[in-house]
DNA sequence: GCCGTTTTCGGCCCGACTGTTTTCAGTCG
């Protein structure tokens, strides 16, 4: 056994054998096959090293053959198929691929016909004119190749980008659209709309009836650097920021099959699509038109498309191309949480630690955002950097609460609660004296997270045996596009978490989303129950408790198993009946 | 290479846009 490897690295090998059966010619069904496998995996909860062979075979799109190659790269490391792969087709032709504009087909061909394997030496045939030369290759796609190449070495285009950003980006963008008088209606699309932490680029879709002059509009836009490409009803543009913008326009009778291509994703279209031609129907973005008549028909709305095909109506953030289809046909998808079913936010600072903004300003926004409660946990001590507080600054914040209870006169309650840090061996910073004059605790580790994965999934565990602790904050520690998670044997956190009834939490910040959507839904199967907290350090992070909700979505979660969805009498009562067991 | 409410073999979504063409291939989503 080498070290261990991760998801990522299996996933990473997956990807990459299928760009190099691509650049060999293979068989596309066969490309396809390792790109869903890879696709599946990234959306799995749990470790791949800690399942058999049997059972790799039971993840979606993995079958013999792949299960075997991923068996072997687990054992050893290597991967027999993949050196074989790369003695045949050169492992550099992958950075060629990753050019814009640059498909397996034109790597084929600069490598076949010019010998070119890297992009120093494209980059110079380029410059030479040679390319100009090669069937299918033009001045024009010389000089694209040339800029892509140049954007590629100064990191101008944008990796992917956190959902909280990207949002922000769009919120801006929706606003300045909707002022434009042809446009009759807007939707985010993509995976925005589908709620996934990470977004490569920001699609909106326009129902009008002058798409030219929504584009031109689009186009023209300040935030707008330059137009990546434009046609009759599509264009793209780069931002200023180096996000690109994918705006489609269409025709307000097709909305519903347009929002539904134009949100995706892209194997769950695929599976819809092959849904409804089963039934005799072919779908596009414009309409669903029988097959055996040529009759079209036009949805102008989502709901109405997915009913028509014998579904019920499948929320955007469950469009991952796993088994929505299948339980949508049963009628068993998850009733999701709404954000109107969040009636309080279990994790705030304030100035007593690292917050912006006083205790009392912090109330008040949360009493502006509807909520009936709010939880102040202020950090620990321990964590220096945070300006923490001890307990004798706990119980001072204590009776500042209880007179902001008393002039509150119950319209809405302010919980007593802590950030408590776990030390690296599990043992928490704060005394139980402490701990149990709090109406709830939250523990989060902040600190050693790289520790090897049994000490650091004992040390989780030790904070889940505490009987005081309430809450598990941002439970992998992960930042996101930042930091990796804690390595954490993730089936043991969760099996003891659902066994003592700890809540696991949903950080909402867009820095940390935490649980991740993979792990959140692998926790709920292991019978978890959860919080989602904004983690706010200032009142207008409060705001953040969209993506939490937008995560817990795609977990597949439902309000009754949401803490901060229960009535204040609820929560008060489960407290209760957690400390005398 | 995967998969099964037409199938264990023969299928495996559908269209926009660009640059190269002179009717289309390649890339992208």
């Amino acid at each position: 056994m080498t070290g261990r490897l991760t998801n990522r690295e299996v996933i990473s090998l997956l990807e990459k054998i299928a760009i190099l059966l691509e650049i060999k010619g293979e068989n596309r069904f066969k490309i396809i096959a390792y790109k869903r496998a890879a696709e599946n995996i990234a959306s799995l909860g749990i470790e791949l090293d800690q399942l058999r062979e049997e059972e790799l075979r039971d993840i979606p799109g993995i079958g013999e053959a792949i299960a075997a190659k991923i068996h072997e790269f687990l054992e050893t490391g290597k991967l027999e198929y993949y050196e074989k792969l790369t003695a045949e087709i050169p492992e550099s032709l992958l950075s060629l691929a990753e050019l814009p504009e640059m498909g397996p087909k034109r790597v084929r061909s600069v490598w076949a016909d010019l010998g070119i394997t890297n992009l120093q030496s494209l980059e110079e045939a380029a410059r030479k004119g040679l390319l100009r030369h090669l069937e299918g290759f033009g001045p024009r796609l010389e000089d694209k190749l040339l800029s892509g190449i140049e954007k590629t070495r100064e990191k101008k285009i944008s990796g992917r980008i956190p959902l909280g950003k990207a949002w922000e980006v769009a919120h801006d963008l929706l606003a300045a659209l909707g002022k434009h008088e042809k446009v009759l209606k807007i939707s985010p699309a993509g995976s925005l709309r589908r709620m996934q932490e990470t977004i490569g680029d920001i699609d909106l879709l326009v129902a009008s009836s002058e798409p030219s002059s929504v584009m031109t509009f689009v186009a023209s836009l300040p935030q707008v650097e330059d137009t990546i490409l434009q046609g009759k009803t599509k264009t793209s543009v780069r931002l200023k920021s180096g996000l690109q913008v994918d705006v489609r326009v269409m025709d307000p009778s097709s909305w519903g099959t347009a929002l539904q291509y134009f949100t995706g994703n892209q194997e769950h279209n695929v599976q819809i699509r092959e849904w409804a031609l089963k039934r005799g129907f072919s779908l596009s973005e414009y309409s669903l038109g029988n097959v055996s008549t040529g009759e079209e028909l036009f949805f102008n709305n989502e709901d109405s498309l997915y009913v028509f095909l014998d579904l019920v109506y499948i929320p955007p953030e469950l469009r991952q191309g796993r088994d929505e289809i299948e339980l949508a046909s049963k009628g068993k998808l998850p009733d999701l949480v709404v954000m109107d079913d969040i009636k309080g936010d279990l994790q705030c600072h304030t100035q007593w630690s690292d917050g912006r903004n006083s205790l009392g300003d912090m109330v008040k926004g949360a009493m502006k955002r509807g909520l009936e409660y709010l939880l102040i946990t202020d950090h620990s001590h321990a964590l220096g950097i945070a300006g923490g507080v001890s307990s004798a600054d706990l119980e001072n914040q204590g009776k500042e609460i209880d007179e902001l209870n008393a002039s509150l006169k119950g319209s809405f309650r302010v919980l007593k609660g802590v950030e408590v840090e776990v030390l690296s061996d599990g043992i928490l910073d704060l005394d139980e004296k402490v701990l149990k004059n709090l109406d709830l605790v939250v523990a989060a580790v902040h600190s050693s997270l790289r520790q090897d994965r049994e000490r650091i999934t004992e040390r989780i565990l030790r904070v889940l045996d505490n009987p005081f602790v309430d809450i598990l904050a941002h439970p992998t520690g992960r930042l996101l596009s930042n930091r990796e998670g804690a390595d954490a044997d993730w089936e043991r956190v969760f099996a003891k978490a659902a066994e003592k009834d700890v809540l696991m939490e949903i950080n909402a910040s867009p820095k940390r989303l935490d649980l991740p959507d993979r792990l959140a839904r692998r926790a709920l199967e292991k019978g978890c129950r959860f919080v989602i907290s904004t983690d706010a350090h200032a009142t207008d992070q409060m705001d953040f408790m969209h993506l939490g909700v937008g995560i817990a979505r795609r977990a597949g979660l439902s309000s009754s198993e949401i803490a901060n969805c229960w009535s204040l009498e609820r929560l008060m009562e489960w407290k209760k009946t957690r400390l005398s067991s």
